[in-house]
DNA sequence: CTTCCTCCCTGTTCGC
DNA sequence: TGCGAACAGGGAGGAA
């Protein structure tokens, strides 16, 4: 499940190598994955396009082209992209293959074909739908303990549902939200008009916290991910609750559950997270 | 306006 | 042991 620190990841991995090369053609396997423009208009836009960086905002890679343009990359559950040599053998559900001028090859994959790929031009970005809400970037400034305290008093949901809607706050998925609210001592079904100033400070901290040791870390491997070099990342090892089911909190030793809160899964310790 | 639920998809795990 | 059902989950879109 790529969010913001396998992302990021990914974005840290791919730069050195894409950068400064060109497409020089296009294979679309699974046509449905570009969301836009259609295939015959994306096969003629990207080729001869220049790589010129990769940002992250977001879930979203970002890579700025020549000519004012920009490949967006959202990888949903399992979409994976990763640089290769041409030779190599193609991965089972590889959907588009971009060949590049030093002959080697950026591939994308996904087993569940949910990630998808759009092709804008730079203007256009402020439009795109899923895009142009995105909220707050947790690690830039502009996230601040009274951003958090001023939106979490104006809404009214429980705050794990309200952590992953990514118009709040950009980059928070389920692993990292069971993570933070573990280490703020938070409850996931605790409505958010209801945390203490106290509470805010602490979650504003651990947000931040999981995430950076999350991207030290090169992200969470609990399945799928891997990295733009076809690396599995290393924080799954560090995990407090996520996908820990039974075992002990590593505060209290009592046993981790889960719960399905806002129809996701959600690992918590019962005792350190009250309601 | 807001929040919450369903659906998309395949591989894996669960239960009979 | 075999097989169908349930589960996993990010986000679009629709319901409430």
């Amino acid at each position: 499940m790529p969010e913001l620190p396998e992302v990021e990841t990914v974005r840290r991995t791919l730069e050195p190598k894409l950068a400064g090369l060109k497409f020089t053609a296009v294979q679309i396997l699974m046509p449905k994955v570009i969301k836009t423009p259609d295939p015959d208009q994306f096969k003629e836009i990207i080729l001869d396009k220049k790589i010129i960086k990769i940002n992250r905002r977001g879930k979203y890679l970002l890579l700025h082209l020549s000519e004012k343009y920009t490949l967006l990359v959202h990888l949903r559950m399992t979409g994976r992209l990763t640089y290769s040599e041409k030779e190599a053998p193609v991965a089972k559900h590889t959907h588009v293959i971009f060949t590049l001028s030093n002959g080697c090859q950026l591939r994308f994959c996904d087993t569940r074909q949910f990630g998808r790929l759009w092709m804008v031009p730079v203007p256009s970005l402020e439009e795109l739908a899923g895009f142009k809400d995105l909220g707050v970037e947790p690690l830039d400034d502009r996230f601040t303990r009274d951003y958090l305290k001023k939106e979490l008093r104006r809404r009214h949901a429980r705050i794990k549902p309200l952590l992953l809607d990514q118009t709040f706050i950009a980059g928070l998925g389920n692993i990292y939200t069971d993570e933070a609210l573990h280490r703020a001592r938070i409850n996931p079904e605790r409505l958010c008009t209801t945390l203490t100033p106290r509470e805010i400070a602490h979650l504003y901290h651990a947000i931040q916290e999981v995430l950076q040791e999350g991207i030290e870390n090169r992200g969470t491997t609990v399945r799928d991910f891997i990295d733009g070099n076809g690396r599995a990342g290393g924080y799954q090892e560090l995990l407090r609750v996520y996908s820990r089911e039974g075992e002990p909190c590593p505060h209290c030793n009592r046993p981790i559950v889960r719960k399905k809160v806002g129809g996701r899964s959600s690992y918590y310790c019962p005792f350190c997270q009250k309601i």
